[in-house]
DNA sequence: CCAGACGTTGTT
DNA sequence: GTCTGG
DNA sequence: CCAGACGTTGTT
DNA sequence: GTCTGG
């Protein structure tokens, strides 16, 4: 018999990075940060974010989220590659070289999850205690415009809920901690090592139900975390 | 050998 | 790029 | 992820 | 319903 799929909702499709750019020094200290970074509180597939590639320039980097594969004819393929399953990131064709020797850290302070069926479905931002700044786990490619410069493009890995987000959502980016980071980013490490540290986030999370507000991509701003209405 | 395809998420 | 199908 | 669009003809 | 765009 074969085995019985999980229970399955909707991953990780949006964030939020509105930490200023010397908290993100202080949480980050290896890297270089612009100085004029701007509040992000609605960040949605698509859209350029700010990312720490393993490159070995530690310098922050802004990419496009939707990974597109080198031999991509169209980038917009992009727009659905926003999730890597840790489970099968190995094998897939379209992330396979990205995970091997191009790992990122994507920057936020916050992600956004959607729970129960429409019409009420409800979205909660959820963030580590008091809010600090965390590293997610990604992949990323370059893309070769034949007009433009090269589009760089990331998608995030993902894995089991735990048990603070299970209650509405049984998947969640992967959280990289201080230890994990620079053997994520190491290009030298091995498959495995690597496929270890795409576990649950064994620390707490906070969850607050957010106005429907942050629904609309185009919304950006504070008020996509006010309260929830009743 | 060449030609042609190549993907993910989720489906509560 | 890399794999499959013919 | 959600919101919003969703068409045709013909075109060196 | 399904796909694209943000």
């Amino acid at each position: 018999m074969r085995p019985v799929p999980a229970l399955k909702r909707k991953v990780c499709g949006r964030f939020t990075l509105a930490a200023r750019p010397q908290d993100l020094q202080q949480e980050f200290p290896d890297f270089w940060f612009p100085s004029d970074l701007p509040p992000r509180y609605n960040i949605a597939p698509s859209q350029q974010t700010l990312v720490l590639p393993g490159d070995g320039a530690f310098q922050a980097r802004s990419m496009r989220w939707g990974l597109v594969p080198a031999w991509a004819r169209d980038p917009a393929i992009g727009n659905r590659m926003i999730n890597a399953r840790s489970e099968t990131v190995l094998e897939r064709p379209a992330f396979r070289s990205a995970f091997r020797k191009r790992r990122c850290l994507v920057c936020a302070d916050g992600f956004y999850e959607w729970q129960g069926s429409p019409p009420r479905r409800r979205p909660f931002h959820i963030t580590l205690p008091g809010g600090v700044p965390f590293a997610m786990a990604g992949i990323w490619e370059e893309w070769p415009s034949p007009e433009a410069e090269n589009l760089s493009t990331f998608a995030l890995l993902t894995t089991r809920a735990n048990p603070d987000l299970r209650a509405i959502h049984d998947r969640m980016p992967v959280i990289l901690g201080p230890e994990a980071r620079p053997v994520w980013l190491d290009p030298t490490r091995p498959p495995d090592a690597l496929l270890d540290l795409l576990v649950p986030f064994p620390g707490r999370l906070e969850l607050r139900a957010v106005s429907r507000f942050v629904n609309r991509p185009g919304n950006e701003g504070p008020e996509c975390l006010a309260a929830a209405e009743s």
